[in-house]
DNA sequence: ATGGTCGCTTAGCGA
């Protein structure tokens, strides 16, 4: 089974995309982010004419996340829109169990400039999130924590380092945010199955990012010990990032085996 | 070369 997540920048713009990926790619779970749509105006008939069901938790203009899931898995448990015990307006998390996998899919603050109040919430939103998923691994066996992490974890993800070197989304804090949660016992899927390669995933539409393969990895698929006995693949979909009027980033896609 | 391009909403912001 295939499970993945996209940020597509825009769910309005790019739902021809998302449908024509699910088409062809038949995974059982889809995270979405970036939907700048509220939950409402999601067009969930084209999404249910394919077989799927999808879980929304959008607002107007910005932020906005949905589970888009197979039918044939049936109804998802435990559903949950919010980081417990943190009060946040902006519409960035939505979290649901289907069958024995807990699928927590996050939209995390990109954090602007370092100086910027905006770089504070980040780091607020990301200890939150921490004390949040050390709660769910306890209770789950078989977790993923997938998203647009805004987070680019090493110098390998990032086409130029010296470059970004402590700038946004590559800061010590945010790494150290990002290894916390590798540390509550989740591997990074990507970096699991492709040790070496940098694996972009988004890049800019200013100055021709995508054509000169300026870019940095910072959407990621994490995987609890339980998943990764069944980790079969984990990819990059550079070809969804070329197609007409793309998103900026790519989806990312982990194939999992039978339990 | 210190910008560039998208998307949302309509001049400026967020990414």
């Amino acid at each position: 089974m295939i499970i993945a997540t996209w940020n597509v920048n825009s769910l309005n713009v790019r739902m021809p995309q998302v449908l024509a990926w699910l088409a062809e790619w038949r995974p059982a779970i889809l995270g979405l982010q970036e939907l700048k749509q509220t939950t409402e105006a999601v067009d969930v008939e084209a999404i249910r004419s394919l077989g799927y069901e999808a879980l929304v938790n959008g607002q107007k203009t910005y932020n906005g996340v949905a589970l888009i899931y197979d039918a044939a898995l049936g109804a998802p448990t435990d559903v949950v829109t919010d980081i417990p015990d943190f009060d946040d307006p902006q519409r960035r998390v939505i979290a649901a169990t289907f069958g024995s996998i807990r699928v927590i899919n996050v939209y995390v603050v990109n954090g602007e400039a370092i100086n910027s109040d905006k770089f504070a919430y980040k780091l607020r939103w990301l200890a939150a999130l921490h004390a949040w998923i050390k709660q769910e691994r306890a209770e789950y066996d078989q977790l993923v924590l997938m998203g647009d992490f805004n987070i680019a974890p090493t110098d390998a993800d990032v086409y130029d380092p010296e470059s970004f070197r402590g700038q946004v989304l590559c800061t010590e804090t945010e790494r150290g945010h990002f290894n916390e949660l590798l540390s509550l016992g989740l591997t990074d899927a990507l970096r699991y199955i492709e040790p070496t390669e940098p694996n972009y995933t988004w890049w800019d539409y200013r100055a021709a990012g995508f054509r000169r393969d300026r870019g940095l990895r910072i959407d990621h698929v994490l995987i609890s010990e339980g998943l990764r006995s069944r980790l079969l693949h984990a990819e990059v979909d550079r070809v969804a990032r070329g197609w007409e009027r793309p998103s900026d980033h790519a989806p990312v896609r982990i194939t999992l085996g039978a339990d």
